[in-house]
DNA sequence: CTGAAAGCGCTTACAG
DNA sequence: CTGAAAGCGCTTACAG
């Protein structure tokens, strides 16, 4: 399986003309009399030639790759977003490299090496969370960094996410406002940011109507995990009459400890809110009421975010919040106070 | 956003060697005496210095890159595989380079063109189908290609696939020996190959009962056409009592139509048998019949292939078959003959 | 507009 | 084991 390597010296051979001017045929907007770009791409086609990328890449100092660093990729939410990352990155002529880390810290610190050897043009972590050291080693390589639903401590790291606070303030609203008391929170994982503020909204949501969580914990993004909780959680005297889950990914698996481990009804018995608004959540197996995160307008951001910073624009916000709508459907209703 | 470019010259510079030293330091399974190695690594950490992968790429002639052309993301089955892939290639130091393509030969063909010129180690072909001047323009550029559940007609194309003739006939077997006698198809997309030999092993397995399908109906792996084509199917009078479906996306949408459209119960009224085994035909709302498609088996078997044709041994066999297996659940059951 | 020359950041024979 | 030299396949000033 020998590659037939035709370079731009054998294609200006053929042509009868200098290799640079192979190279300005194949080059936008450079300078060559219409006579010879055609003999040349004669040549070329003939020849079967294809610029050499990664040559070009290399003197230009840049790949018009992004890469992507990934968890979760069983959360339909991040297949969404890398089939719309791609598409819109490919508007600008860039192309992803996606690497897969598990969310420990190590693997995403190899994930991020790998990157940075690779000559990216930049970076976009999504859904993994960054230690503030990885982050300025990337800044220190000068290599334009976006975290894609998660925030960092350091708010002068761009990123975009939904509006979590907001949209778990709004969770707690909504479901006081059904006329639930004994109110539960699976949460995201702890370890994220979007985690935290979710709950966070949502503690502070329930406060304002003096309530308190009969129950908030960690479903760490996890189907079994959240399964196991809501099966705890739902198992006491005091069952919750309604749940907040940290995603909707989750709340599928809620949905299903609920109706099938423990027999009871939704939203008769318990109402479900979950957040992301996956299409999923519109099937009507689930009919998920939930808050929207809207994956496409978050990747608009992201990519501009990404563009603006390789052109060495200096960035408008580089906190981007996308606002999070309450959808409600089937999973929520109004208690019933006999 | 300068980038801070530190090249091995200046590691050189510092440790006071020559920049092929810098380079053998770097490089694995080369001589360097430990001591000029210590000097090198300690340059290079105070520099902050980074091999450039493109400058060694280009050199050598391979990115260790592979190149991914899939569609249907919103189809479970890819994102597993992506995630697969990602892990396993990366164990033999191979990266992925995502290009998502609608369907259509143009947009297959673009990202291939892309895809060549970006000097790939190796392309995978998942979820879409070529044509053979495609195939044949890749192979003309000695790039190794592998089709991951995807056949083509000529059979010295590298692929991987399911049992699918086999998986169809066994879909037959099970339903009729349930006891069902009305039974339709709604097949996956007859532009593929995968969904043809479904619907051929089925249709051959019914014939080997005496039987024809009451109804036969492409679903193009579409969630919007298998709802259409299940309401059109079981409105009319002879209503089917068991239906196989292309693949278990399709099949999440014909129980949603089934149950929410139509009224009807699985498996009381209908029988449905679902292929591929997606995470998600396991859980309890869905509890779906269906064939296994092992995922991680294909995966593993696409790399060897890929491993093998990149390191120029011939391959032991270009057509691979992964033995799908019934997975007896809940939407299925023995009709009662009253 | 076009060609000769230099150079991008590495690897790889080639001497020593 | 190590360095001086050549070269990978391009792009980009620089002359003309």
């Amino acid at each position: 399986m020998v590659e037939n390597r035709v370079t731009s010296v054998d294609v200006a051979r053929a042509a009868g003309v200098s290799q640079p001017t192979v190279s300005r045929a194949f080059t936008p907007g450079a300078r060559v009399s219409p006579e010879l770009r055609a003999r040349v791409e004669e040549a070329a086609r003939k020849l079967g030639y294809r610029p050499n990328t990664l040559a070009r890449a290399m003197i230009k100092g840049q790949s018009n790759v992004i890469g992507l660093v990934v968890a979760y990729l069983d959360n339909p939410f991040y297949s969404e977003a890398i089939e719309l990352l791609s598409r819109t990155l490919k508007e600008f002529g860039y192309h992803i490299i996606v690497f897969t880390a598990s969310n420990d810290e190590n693997s995403v610190d190899l994930a991020v090496e790998d990157l940075l050897a690779h000559q990216v043009d930049g970076i976009i972590l999504a859904s993994v969370s960054t230690t503030l050291k990885l982050t300025h080693e990337i800044r220190n390589a000068g290599i334009p960094l976006v975290l894609f639903n998660r925030g960092q401590n350091d708010p002068a790291i761009p990123a975009v996410t939904a509006t979590n606070y907001a949209g778990g303030r709004k969770a707690a609203d909504f479901l006081v406002g059904l006329g639930h008391r004994r109110i539960a929170h699976i949460s995201g994982w702890q370890g994220s940011l979007t985690g935290v503020d979710r709950m966070r909204g949502f503690l502070d949501g329930l406060a304002d109507h003096g309530l308190e969580p009969v129950a908030c914990v960690d479903g760490r993004y996890d189907r079994a995990t959240a399964m196991a909780v809501t099966r705890e959680i739902f198992a006491g005297p005091e069952r919750p009459e309604a749940v907040f889950v940290g995603n909707d990914h989750m709340a599928f698996a809620v949905l299903e400890a609920l109706q099938h481990d423990l027999g009871l009804r939704v939203p008769e018995d318990v109402s479900v809110v979950g957040f992301d608004d996956v299409k999923m959540a519109a099937w009507r197996v689930f009919d998920l009421t939930t808050l929207r995160q809207p994956a496409n307008e978050m990747v608009a951001a992201v990519v501009d975010m990404m563009m603006q910073l390789i052109n060495g624009k200096p960035l408008e916000r580089a906190r981007v919040e996308i606002d999070s709508a309450l959808i409600e459907r089937g999973t929520t209703r109004k208690r019933n106070r006999e």
